[in-house]
DNA sequence: ACCTGAACACCGTTCAAGT
DNA sequence: ACCTGAACACCGTTCAAGT
């Protein structure tokens, strides 16, 4: 017993609903999507699965808070100092989307399905949030805000989603894959298809490998943006 | 045994993959994505739940093929005559898979799945196809065709998504309840965050009660096309 | 070749019982 | 108040056995 009196090092503490929605990050950074289970991860904690409906309602509302949780982190990590401009800090708050949601590829898949399906679940209301003062500052009138916001933010997402995808989906292939060997296996299989229904797949299939990096994701937000200067301002 | 001879109804003729996949759209429409169930499936089939898996690999597999057949139904629908312009025919497609969506609401979810995670299932080149050669035809130089593109799939796919779960969740609440309840739910929800952190949002809430309808997703779609022409034509 | 249906290895969730 | 862990009602998928 001497040897555990003083060692509050990870063990002994109670649960809580910070270390359960913690501990499911981690498992969904280390498992991905299908690796969070109840029972995986009341083992990680040292604890029964009944345990974990004391502090979370269920499922669903274990990811809503590791959602947001991971976007609280994104976003913070973004607001350094006053932005240039309202496009500047639109790119930013991109940009840092972007990189959270390459870190934790789940976080892609989750941020969009809670975007259109629980938009009160906290990812949703700070990521509107964010993007809506700068489109507010940029000039756009009051009734096309929520349009261009979410023109905005689908995109982001869409495409954030996909790099991540393509980058972890790689991995998958054969553990170390590069990320173009994944698009390669796509670009074969789209110049496989009937090129009397797909001519333009067909052609356009090389451009895809080149597509999806930061600095295209960046070309697409600048079309957005462009565009909303374009027709609102 | 006299009144059966003649009568190929619908109980006695063979499985198939196209009555497989019938019946999952089927099934989707009607009881939503919870509700597709190999052993649901294959009580409307009236056979075994392994029967299935004689004609198709997986669930996913499954879902990816009834994903495809919508989207060849709302392609089809929309191709009527020859478009006035490219961006004409671009508005139609949009509206064509909002509507699909609408009349099918696990088709957004789906899609916007597949577009990222498995893009040589049939519906993701299918959609990138139609839009492609619009794109192509308005004079997006080839190394950027990709980036127009998926600016206006994820767009698409997001908004409709959006719109189609908001009407679906309003009938969930209560039976036969109106759209605008469940906006109205939503927005009672934003309006009681935290002012300090949430200005924008609180303010804004009131504009969400009017956004989703065709004539905003179009609005979208429409800054989207004046980006393209603004930063590439 | 195609179908049957029991069985397997999981899930999320509940709940009596403990402390 | 908080935790335990067996039990319940499901899943997707497999596979020996039938026709």
């Amino acid at each position: 017993m001497a040897t555990r009196t003083r060692r509050p090092e990870r063990r002994e503490e109670p649960l809580s609903r910070e270390r359960i929605v913690g501990a499911a990050v981690e498992l969904l950074d280390q498992a991905g999507e299908a690796g969070l289970t109840f029972r995986a991860l009341s083992e990680r904690l040292a604890t029964g699965p009944g345990a974990i409906y004391w502090h979370v309602a269920n499922k669903d509302e274990l990811l809503a808070a590791a959602t947001g949780d991971a976007v609280s982190a994104a976003l913070a990590a973004g607001a350094a100092g006053p932005p240039d401009s309202p496009d500047a800090a639109i790119r930013a708050i991109a940009l840092g989307l972007f990189d959270a949601i390459d870190a934790h590829p789940w976080l892609g898949t989750q941020l969009a399905l809670q975007m259109s399906r629980s938009p009160w679940q906290s990812a949703t209301p700070q990521i509107l949030e964010r993007i809506g003062r700068q489109v507010r500052a940029l000039g756009v009138p009051e009734g096309s805000q929520f349009t261009t916001i979410f023109a905005l933010v689908y995109y982001i997402l869409g495409a954030a989603g996909q790099n991540a995808v393509n980058r972890a989906s790689a991995g998958m292939l054969r553990p170390g894959v590069a990320r173009n060997e994944y698009l390669d296996a796509v670009v074969t299989q789209w110049e496989a298809l009937d090129p009397e229904e797909y001519p333009f797949i067909r052609a356009a299939a090389g451009q895809l490998r080149e597509h999806d990096d930061r600095s295209e994701f960046l070309a697409g937000v600048d079309v957005i943006l462009a565009g909303i200067t374009s027709v609102y301002l």
